[in-house]
RNA sequence: GGGCGAUUAGCUCAGUCGGUUAGAGCGCUUCUCUGAUAAGGAAGAGGUCCCAGGUUCGAGUCCUGGAUCGCCCA
């Protein structure tokens, strides 16, 4: 037999098992790479997970987009590279080791020892790494894992503490401040992660504090006060300055009851001050701009704050939403106001320690923990007439995820990146970057980077890539940018450059000669990734050429939450060092929620693992799914049965029709073939053959029509990253090709038909290379066993459309013929009539390019219908009446506000004169308003309207009448085929394979006889009985019961 | 609180340049076909296209506001 029968129970896991081994055996990736070795490169770049836990679902969806493009763009002629990475470093996996070791804070880690805590680390980072390749490999995720590059590597290190060097001698590595989330209690700022974690609703005092001006000035009256709002009252003490936006119209009003004129934003006037209070004056907040006021508490003076302490300054961030817009500014404690100092050059005064709790210079609050100094201080503003209102307000804010505590917002010295300064070089950058889907691009991440501020780049941890800074005790600065340049400077070899070893590692400043040490900290873990397109290599100190042809990156894919992570990260390193986009093409895939849409996690116990739905439909069928269920970027709801259904609907349907390739191909010993079909498909039948041979070319011919037209579509779909579009066609095509070009050429399969079976190879062969990026495990098994002219499928070329092939007039025509049919098959069915009782005619209607089509297909049409003839009538008067409706389309911009009046007087013309003039092509007049108008044909469409009394199904412009009257003919002509189908039954419960031949004897029903005798040679011939005869169905017939009529059937093979 | 996205049949999703009768698959009911198919075909039931305004001759589609869900950030 020229191929492996195929088990027509797909099990497509033990299958997917075989391919595997197939793969291993032929060292089929290896030899992608080799075939590819001089060609033009395609750049992918592998995001680095982290194999400190087990992968998930969403981690499948990532790999398996992550493959699908690289193998497409091997199959059609690239090289492309695909080097495994692992990210290492990281708070995550700090927090994971201290969970192992049951510990909480840096003071543990200190008395566990860094050298030892690390080294967990490094374990950690790999604990799960096997797991990971294992259901790498299942999923058929084609990448070099044993040549992984890991951030945690000497090489690795060395290539970063290159390019932070870089970035230093350009001046844009410097220390500074920024205000982040600190835990007074377990003494460390938290990274945002952490932050994320612990936000709670809870209720802080939300207060409007007066602040009385010095002087009048401007708008000001010298009584004037300002009315600023705040929820943390404790920052009050450290007020440096009042914050408004210059563009916003301020008022001075007195309120209702009385009192001192008070300053606030007009848009907040009602709300703030109550109704009725008395407007003196309107300006806008620049006037404000200068005004010198008093303090809330005189612990720390103006002075302190430097030149502009105690004003009111213009403000970027000041909004009229809540508050007054007058925002109270305390430079050490938030974000805004820490901007707003440095802008001004105000002085960041902190009176609050480590611990939380004021210093000596807050009198007699000094020594408490300032959360819990509010309500004293709301107090002690009250009793001296300071306060203005004081509420509860609910709000969320993070506390410390590890112990509870309220974070505080602290201005802390850190090392920065200036990448600001590079806005419009990141802005330039991201221009050239094409975005799936689009909107990211100027929507989260162009906002993202308009945003940019600098990138706080040193962490107090210990599992990190060391920060390479060292300092003396002068201020002197040096940033080493090797590991040559660090052992020549301190004479020292370090085999390992983490801490705790690196640390204590000193040498003499080269400017005073003091002594430097480390700057202890380590660096984010985002820079490590970041740096990946040339650390992955070791560059620039080796693998510089290799880095060469691998930068920028062609494509890169994660999920949508990588934005503000590697997407950046990359995009910032490469546009500090290189100042080019790091990638031309992104893919964001979405989330994976559960089938409620409920987000995957632990607690909720709905978590989908991806082996689970492997073992059960395989590797092929989840990727099917992530590929084409929906667009990815949209995220999924997930679980083992949404997987199921496309398996059921694709695979099988594609299953299926291969089998039935390969079932009558060993029948009828048609031999492998690789080439494409004969240009005659005829060829070889004898002289005569006629309408039947004439309607088989044509379909041949329509189904490579159809391939051509779906691989063309594919590959543009495929070239846009657009995988679901893709596969959708492919899915479309094949189910064309099971549902219609099998269906109606099946008698040229049993027949052996060499042009029936050169076209379905054909097709085949060529959806198994289209599909070969998508389920790489089925559609090699196809391939293997219909070609095998190569070791894979993933060695063979992308099918490129055949333009000959394409037949967009025969494509038409066969639609319009499947129209037909559609229509066909309803009458049928609404006159309830079987389709294997034969009818002598069907009644087409149809005109003009639709006629012609379906005449062309009409042995087709009338084969499927069962009909003897097709007969065609042109006009609807026999089958119905038109209707005539204005096409909106054309007539609406040309009628514009009288279209509704166009409507009707289209309703109100003589639909049969209308068809008469169009189909003479004669234009319609047509009275609007009192005014004649032309109509020409495209302004209008016919419609059929529905008939009486006939069989008859219509839709648009053409319809399907059937004529049911039976003669006897007919009838026994029925019968006959009734009792040929009820021996097919009798053969298949017998076990028979297609191909044998058997001998028969049929009894029972005269007329069940009689008929099968009218049409002996028929029913011999389908049911392929080399022997019939009629003598009461034999020794032990099967009965069947045939419309009331019993049939015994006697038949054993032959 | 800000940014981005989503919301169409019981479920999963299409819906082109704005065109008047909004589709498919799954599921359900009834029928049908079958020398490959757990498939296919026909009919039926199933819709306030999230809500409210607006633009337009005409809105599922465009604009504004709101609701709900999700993500990112604060």
């Amino acid at each position: 037999m020229p191929h492996r029968p195929v088990d027509p129970q797909l099990a497509l896991p033990e299958l997917e098992l075989e391919v595997l081994a197939r793969w291993r055996e032929r060292d089929v990736f290896a030899e992608s790479l080799r075939r590819r070795a001089d060609a033009e490169p395609w750049v992918f770049y592998e995001g680095p997970p982290t194999a400190n836990g087990p992968p998930g679902s969403h981690h499948v969806l990532a790999r398996v987009f992550k493959d699908i493009y690289p193998r497409y763009k091997t199959m059609r002629g690239h090289r492309v590279e695909r080097k495994g990475g692992w990210d290492c470093h990281g708070l995550p996996v700090e927090i994971a080791v201290e969970q192992e070791l049951g510990i909480t804070s840096k003071d543990q880690i200190e008395a566990y020892g860094i050298a030892a805590f690390n080294a967990r680390c490094r374990e950690s980072v790999f604990a799960y790494v096997e797991e990971w390749k294992r259901l790498t490999e299942r999923i058929g995720f084609w990448i070099d894992l044993d040549d992984a590059y890991r951030t945690l590597d000497e090489s690795y290190i060395e290539s970063v503490w290159w390019a932070l060097r870089q970035i230093y001698d350009k001046g844009l590595l410097y220390e500074g401040h920024k205000v982040v989330p600190y835990c007074p209690r377990c003494g460390t700022a938290l990274s945002s992660h952490e932050v994320a974690l612990g936000y709670r609703d809870v209720t802080d005092p939300s207060i409007y504090v007066r602040l009385p001006v010095r002087g009048g000035a401007g708008p000001l009256a010298a009584d004037s006060e300002l009315l600023v709002w705040t929820t943390t009252p404790w920052t009050l003490v450290s007020n440096a300055a009042v914050a408004v936006d210059p563009e916003m119209t301020y008022v001075r009003a007195r309120p209702p009851g009385g009192g001192a004129e008070l300053v606030v934003a007009e848009a907040r006037s009602e709300a703030v001050l109550g109704e009725g209070a008395e407007v003196l004056d309107r300006f806008a907040g620049a006037e404000l701009v200068g005004a010198r006021y008093e303090p809330p508490f005189d612990f720390i003076g103006a002075e302190a704050y430097g030149e502009r302490g105690h004003t009111v300054l213009a403000a970027d961030f000041v909004s009229a939403e809540e508050g007054t817009g007058l925002v109270h500014t305390a430079i050490a404690f938030g974000e805004d106001d820490y901007r707003l100092g440095e802008q001004y050059g105000l002085e960041v005064v902190n009176p609050v320690r480590a611990d939380g709790t004021y210093d000596e210079r807050i009198g007699p609050f000094a020594g408490r923990f300032v959360k819990d100094a509010d309500p004293d201080l709301v107090e002690d503003l009250r009793a001296r007439g300071r306060l203005w209102r004081a509420e509860a307000y609910e709000h969320s804010y993070p506390h410390c995820w590890r112990c509870g505590t309220p974070l505080l917002y602290y201005a802390k010295p850190s090392w920065y990146i200036a990448t600001s300064r590079l806005r419009d070089r990141l802005l330039a950058a991201n221009e050239t970057v094409s975005w799936h889907p689009e909107h990211i691009k100027h929507g989260r991440f162009g906002e993202w980077l308009r945003g940019n501020v600098d990138w706080a780049l040193s962490r107090e941890r210990y599992w990190g890539t060391p920060l390479p800074i060292w300092r003396c005790p002068a201020g002197h600065v040096h940033c080493v940018g090797s590991f040559s340049e660090l052992a020549e400077l301190s004479g020292r070899e370090l085999s390992d450059h983490h801490r705790p070893f690196v640390d204590d590692v000193g040498f003499a400043c080269p400017e005073c000669g003091e002594r430097m040490e480390r700057a202890l900290e380590v660096i984010d873990v985002w820079f490590d990734s970041g740096a990946m397109p040339f650390a992955q290599y070791h560059a620039p100190f080796q693998g510089e050429e290799r880095f060469a042809t691998q930068f920028p990156a062609d494509f890169v894919c994660e999920a949508l939450d990588q934005t503000r992570g590697w997407f950046y990260s990359l995009l910032a390193v490469s546009t500090l060092l290189y100042d080019r986009a790091p990638y031309r093409n992104v893919v964001c895939l979405g989330l994976i929620l559960d089938a409620e849409g409920q987000k995957m996690s632990k607690s909720r116990g709905n978590i989908v693992v991806p082996g689970d739905v492997i073992d059960r439909y395989g590797a092929d069928a989840l990727r099917w799914y992530f590929f084409t269920s929906k667009a990815p970027w949209d995220g999924y709801r997930f679980s083992v049965e949404s997987v199921g259904e496309g398996v059921r609907l694709f695979l099988r349907q594609l299953w299926s029709t291969y089998g039935f390739y390969v079932l009558y191909a060993n029948a009828n010993a048609i031999e492998a073939e690789g080439g494409t079909p004969p240009s005659s498909p005829s060829a070889g039948r004898g002289p005569g053959a006629g309408a039947e041979d004439a309607a088989a070319g044509l379909l041949d011919r329509w189904a490579r029509s159809r391939l051509s037209a779906t691989v063309e579509t594919v590959r543009s779909r495929l070239d846009a990253y657009d995988a679901t579009s893709a596969g959708r066609a492919i899915a479309g095509f094949v189910d064309e090709l099971s549902n219609w070009y099998v269906r109606r050429s099946r008698r040229r399969f049993w027949d052996g038909d060499p042009a029936a079976f050169a076209t379905l190879h054909h097709c085949l062969v060529s959806v198994s290379r289209l599909l070969a990026p998508f389920t790489p495990f089925m559609s090699d098994e196809i391939y293997d066993n219909l070609d095998g002219s190569e070791p894979s499928v993933h060695l063979c070329d992308f099918p490129a459309p055949e333009a000959d092939a394409h037949d967009r007039e025969l494509e038409r025509a066969m639609a319009v013929s499947r129209e037909t049919v559609r229509l066909g098959l309803a009458a049928r069915s609404q006159a309830k009539v079987k389709l294997r009782q034969p009818l002598r005619a069907g009644v087409v209607v149809a005109t003009g390019s639709e006629r012609e089509a379906i005449e062309r297909l009409s042995s087709i049409v009338a084969g499927e219908l069962n009909v003897k003839e097709l007969r065609f009538v042109a006009g609807a008067e026999e089958l119905g009446r038109y209707e005539v409706r204005p096409n909106y389309r054309s007539l609406g911009p040309r009628f514009g506000k009288s279209m509704p009046r166009v409507a009707d007087a289209v309703a109100a013309l003589d639909a049969g004169a209308v068809a008469e003039a169009m189909g003479a092509g004669r234009p319609v007049g047509l009275s609007v308003d009192g005014r004649e108008h032309e109509l020409s044909a495209q302004d209008l469409q016919l419609v059929l309207a529905p008939p009486e009394g006939y069989a008859v199904e219509r839709e648009g412009s053409h319809a399907v009448a059937l004529e049911l009257e039976l003669d006897p003919a007919l009838e026994r002509e029925g019968l006959a085929r009734e009792v040929v189908h009820a021996v097919q039954s009798a053969r298949k419960a017998a076990g028979l394979a297609v191909e044998d031949r058997i001998v028969l004897d049929l009894g029972g029903d005269a007329e069940l006889v009689a008929a099968a005798r009218d049409h002996q040679a028929y029913v011999a011939g389908e049911t392929l009985a080399v022997e019939l005869s009629f003598n009461g169905g034999g020794t032990e017939p099967e009965s069947t019961v045939i419309d009331g009529r019993e049939l015994l059937i006697g038949l054993r093979r032959a």
